[in-house]
DNA sequence: CGCACTTTGTGCATGTCTTCACAAAGGGAT
DNA sequence: ATCCCTTTGTGAAGACATGCACAAAGTGCG
């Protein structure tokens, strides 16, 4: 029989989940019902056969010849992630990264809550944004207990960053999504994501270096379209 | 001999190459003058092995017994990402995060330089931000080939992202980084990376969950929660 | 020069991820 | 009840990535 609920899902798969549920929400505020795997491939832009197999992981929620019941799955994806339960997420570092954040609607609809704001700047504290005061950098570790914080979003600059991680982190955050553009040290047991905008960039570069490259040196396929379009 | 040259930097290696780039510029602003693949893995948070497997691709920099220069490095890296030139970017959507990102110096610093800003609403059109103005959307094409824009970020609502993206791509942009939580469709050739705050959110949900399963509940209990929905 | 020491660059084994391709399973028509 | 059509779930192969372990190459000292 199937070995789907052995815990261990590939880091690959879970990547994933997100975008398969996006997709989701997606087919179902369409009115749709079901759905096949290569349907629900094509909406998340990935093959039918990596799909089916991430799915398999989850547990076998199919039915052959119809496909996926799109409500059904929306649970069971949304159970994995943890998604069926709130969690309350911190944002250090009210900026313009920050406020950006935390004026984002997007993520407050789905299983995460903004529960509170902190900054250094005593010109900041205080200051009110969504409903909600941001709070000194001092209150970090009462705040982190007593209001059950359990992710902790880091947008200070990069020199203050790693300092805000040993402080939440001996609060007893285990999760951390860091915006400052450092290599932050954690302990075992502690998962850090980043996201970084000028790696994204510099990524885009080298491909179109590369691109500009090819159709500059290689004679084969040198094709003057570009040039076309400038005339 | 090594064929490192062979054009075929892996995708794995690319990614990393920003990263070590930024442990360089560390390592410089304090003076170092070489660096050995273990150092500079531990201040990249990476495996030395796959360090040195990396930078193999690009060639052969180091000096057996002796390290790397690191300014040679940077220089070398830097030519490899393409960031000895120097990039235009537009950017479309001056919302919140658009900008936050117009304002950010930190990614105008090396290589790329924001050259132009748009928006759809006639209420921000107009409006000065970072010395320049914001732009019609309208005049998107036309900007894109003559200000020789060669990386567009959008930050539009998502709606809005998937038009925007056919028209840039239209003008002959094929570099794009997408911050709407959309999958893009784009013909091949052109590339796009996305920044996806809500997705990296859910990935930590998923394995704070794990953590909190293991260490309060048997696994056999999440064994018969999913057979009682089946009945 | 020769020797001890350091550190790179890489062959190889191992592990992870992707993709193909198809048997097995279900639905519906006759 | 049988047949045909669709689509899942997965074994197996291939592609890609990681990490070990060490020979080769360099430095510097006596
Ligand atoms: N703005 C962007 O688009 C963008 C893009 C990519 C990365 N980043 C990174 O995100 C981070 C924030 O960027 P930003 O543009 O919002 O910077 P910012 O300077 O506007 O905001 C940083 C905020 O952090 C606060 N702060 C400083 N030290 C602190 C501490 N110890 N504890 C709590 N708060 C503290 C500051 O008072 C300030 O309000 C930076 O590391 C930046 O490199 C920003
Ligand atoms: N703010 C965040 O922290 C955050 C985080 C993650 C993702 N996002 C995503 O980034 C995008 C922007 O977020 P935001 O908070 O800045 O939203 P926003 O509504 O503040 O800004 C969007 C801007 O895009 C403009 N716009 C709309 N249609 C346009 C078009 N066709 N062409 C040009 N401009 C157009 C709007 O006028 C507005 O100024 C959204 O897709 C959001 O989901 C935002």
């Amino acid at each position: 029989m199937s070995q789907a609920r052995e815990r261990g899902i590939p880091d690959a798969t879970v990547a994933r989940l997100p975008l398969y549920l996006r997709a989701l929400n997606g087919l179902a505020e369409r009115g749709t019902a079901t759905v096949s795997s290569e349907d629900l491939a094509v909406a998340a832009g990935v093959n039918s056969a990596k799909l089916r197999k991430d799915l398999s992981h989850l547990g076998s929620y199919g039915t052959r010849g119809v496909g996926y019941d799109v409500q059904y799955l929306i649970y069971q994806i949304s159970r994995e992630l943890g998604l069926t339960q709130d969690w309350a997420v911190a944002i250090v570092g009210v900026g313009n990264l920050g406020r950006a954040l935390a004026n984002y609607g997007g993520f407050v609809s789905r299983g995460f809550r903004v529960a509170a704001l902190f900054d250094a700047d005593t010109s900041v504290v205080g200051e009110r944004l969504v409903g909600m005061p941001v709070e000194h950098i001092d209150e970090l570790e009462d705040v982190i207990r007593t209001r059950d914080i359990s992710i902790v979003v880091i947008a200070t600059p990069a020199a203050a960053a790693q300092p805000v991680a040993d402080r939440v982190i001996a609060s007893g955050i285990t999760s951390i999504l860091n915006f400052a553009p450092v290599v932050l040290n954690v302990p075992d047991g502690v998962d850090v994501r980043k996201v970084d905008l000028s790696t994204e960039l510099q990524i885009l570069a080298f491909h179109e270096q590369r691109k500009a490259d090819r159709e500059s040196g290689s004679p084969i396929m040198a094709e003057n379209l570009a040039e076309a379009m400038d005339a």
